[in-house]
Order: structure tokens, then C-alpha cells, then sequence
DNA sequence: AGTCAAAGTTCCCTAAGGGAACCCCAGTTG
DNA sequence: CAACTGGGGTTCCCTTAGGGAACTTTGACT
């Protein structure tokens, strides 16, 4: 499809869907995440298909965000989540709660998050890093920054 | 490509994937975000295929993430972001800040993003909506939801 | 009447996803 | 030791979606 390569742009959401864009991709994380991290229980769980599976768990591990493991002397492997992947999982977060919130009608969500620090059953919200108070769309201002283009 | 449809998957995740998960679909709304609302900036901005870029601006409109207004009497359009549209933008975000960390190399990030309530330049951070601490993927348990598949 | 610009539409070509069949490898079974 | 099994892919063909360029439509300006 000569599909055009993100990865070249001067963009950081760009680039993240350079390396998670492709259909699937982040599905397969959702499942690795899950603890489903073996070929043929991620093909089980989402109907894939093999090639596309085998492509995007291979440029998954290219980009460091899955690591592919040995657990056994037969040829067998699991992936399992690097720190960068590990850190993906924010955005697997965040696109379920926009999905609970918009898309899920009046079953409600499929899947419910408890929080181990208070043990509830709650949602990830965006705040700001240095004073702590929401971050949303209207509350900040883009500036261009040192890796912007010349 | 005879594409699978996310949308019928009991799975937040998919269902997102199926508003905004085809190629392009989170950079045009970065560009809506930033400002770029007509078809032909949006096209010279992201050099997409003007074909590829009607379908996808129809989706997110029949999706309700964008409204499509006249600002002329001729028939001239701007897109906007409705509200559902505007709470896409955590994840935007949050993929800027996850490219930023792990794609944007020595030059640095490309935007910054300066919070207007303390003023400073900062990036979004998922916390607990119940108890206010960071919110990640180690911290949480997944638990069925009343949407779960029967 | 002729020009212009925004916003699509049409057409062809190529590449990517779906699906099914096939293969390889190392244990396990008989 | 031959046959079987199951995980983890590979190969092949078919269909469809993205790229790119050309063309169209609409109302306003000159």
C-alpha cells in the first residue's frame, strides 16, 4: 500500500504511531498486557491473522517495546513488555477510558480497573507533571520546542 | 483490505481503534487540535493523499468526534473538534509524551506544552481519578465490567 | 466571460491485510 | 525408532485500501 512512514515526521505522535500505528498493534499490546503472551493465545484471542501477527510481534520487538523469550528448550517463546512498552500501557488506558466513556452505552465498560494504592475501582486522569491539577485539551498552549523542525 | 472491524469487539480498546485507529486518523485530529481546521491546510500540512483525507474526515464526522462547518457562503468547510472529539486529545498527549521520551532522541521534543494553570512547561500524567496517585500499568488490576461478553 | 481557490471525486497502480495450507522443530507416545 | 503433537511461524493467492495525479464543482471577484 506504500503507506507513508511516520517515523520520518517532526512529530512525536508521529513517531508513536510509527511504532504502534498499524491495525493490531495495539490490540496485541492490550493482550500481552493482559498476560496473554504467547503466538498462538494472542492469534486465539483476537482472530488475526498469522502473517499479520508474526509482522507486527516482529517490528513490536524491533522497536524494543515487546522483548521475544524462550520458556522452554523446544522453540517456544512469550513476549513480554519492555520499560518502553510497559510505559504504552498509559495509552492503552487512556483510549479504553475514552472508549468506557463514549462508546460503551448502557452495558458499561468491559473492563474495570482497581487502583492497588486505594483499592478502588477507578480511571486514570490526566494531570500535569509539575502542579498536579488537570491537564486537558483547553488547559495548555503549544510551543515549539528544541527538536522542532529547523 | 478487507479490514476486521474493531467496532463489534467487547473491548474499549477496539471500539476506539474503530473511530480513530485508521491511518492518519490521530494526526489530522492533531492538526484540528492545532489549529489546522480547513481540508486543504490539513492536506499540504500531512501531504495525505486528498482522497484518504475525505474518507477520513467523513468517518470522524459520522463518528461525532468532528463537526463540519460552513464559515463562508460559498462552500467552503472548517472541521472542529465537538466535545467527544476534545476528549481525544488525553490521547494525543499522550502519545506526544511517549514519543517525546522514547523517539525524540538528542534534539529533544518537538512541541512543548505549557499548562495554564501553573504556567509552566510540563507533561501530562496519568493519575487516579479516585485518590490522586499515579495511575500505571503496575498499579492497576483488570477486572470484568458489566459491558464484559456474556 | 474568464479566473480563482476550496473542497472534493475519479481513476489507475501498487502494496498490505485475510485466510488457508503448509513447514519446522523438539518432545512425547507406542 | 516411527508416528504424532503442538507452538510458532512461512507461503500463496485474493481482495481491498492507500498514493498520486487529474478532473470537477461551486460561488465569488475582476
Amino acid at each position: 500500500m506504500q503507506r507513508t512512514n511516520f517515523g520520518e515526521m517532526v512529530c512525536s505522535i508521529a513517531r508513536t504511531l510509527d511504532v504502534i500505528g498499524e491495525p493490531w498493534s495495539p490490540l496485541i499490546l492490550r493482550d500481552v498486557w493482559a498476560g496473554l503472551t504467547r503466538f498462538e493465545q494472542i492469534q486465539a484471542d483476537l482472530g488475526i491473522s498469522r502473517k499479520v501477527l508474526t509482522e507486527r510481534l516482529n517490528h513490536l520487538v524491533e522497536h524494543g517495546v515487546l522483548e521475544r523469550r524462550s520458556y522452554d528448550r523446544r522453540p517456544r517463546h512469550e513476549y513480554v513488555l519492555t520499560e518502553k512498552g510497559t510505559e504504552l500501557v498509559d495509552l492503552l488506558m487512556v483510549m479504553a477510558r475514552w472508549g468506557d466513556t463514549w462508546l460503551a452505552g448502557k452495558a458499561g465498560p468491559p473492563v474495570l480497573y482497581r487502583h492497588h494504592a486505594c483499592g478502588e475501582i477507578s480511571k486514570g486522569d490526566l494531570r500535569c507533571a509539575h502542579c498536579g491539577e488537570p491537564m486537558h485539551a483547553a488547559d495548555v498552549d503549544l510551543l515549539p520546542g528544541p527538536g522542532a523542525a529547523g
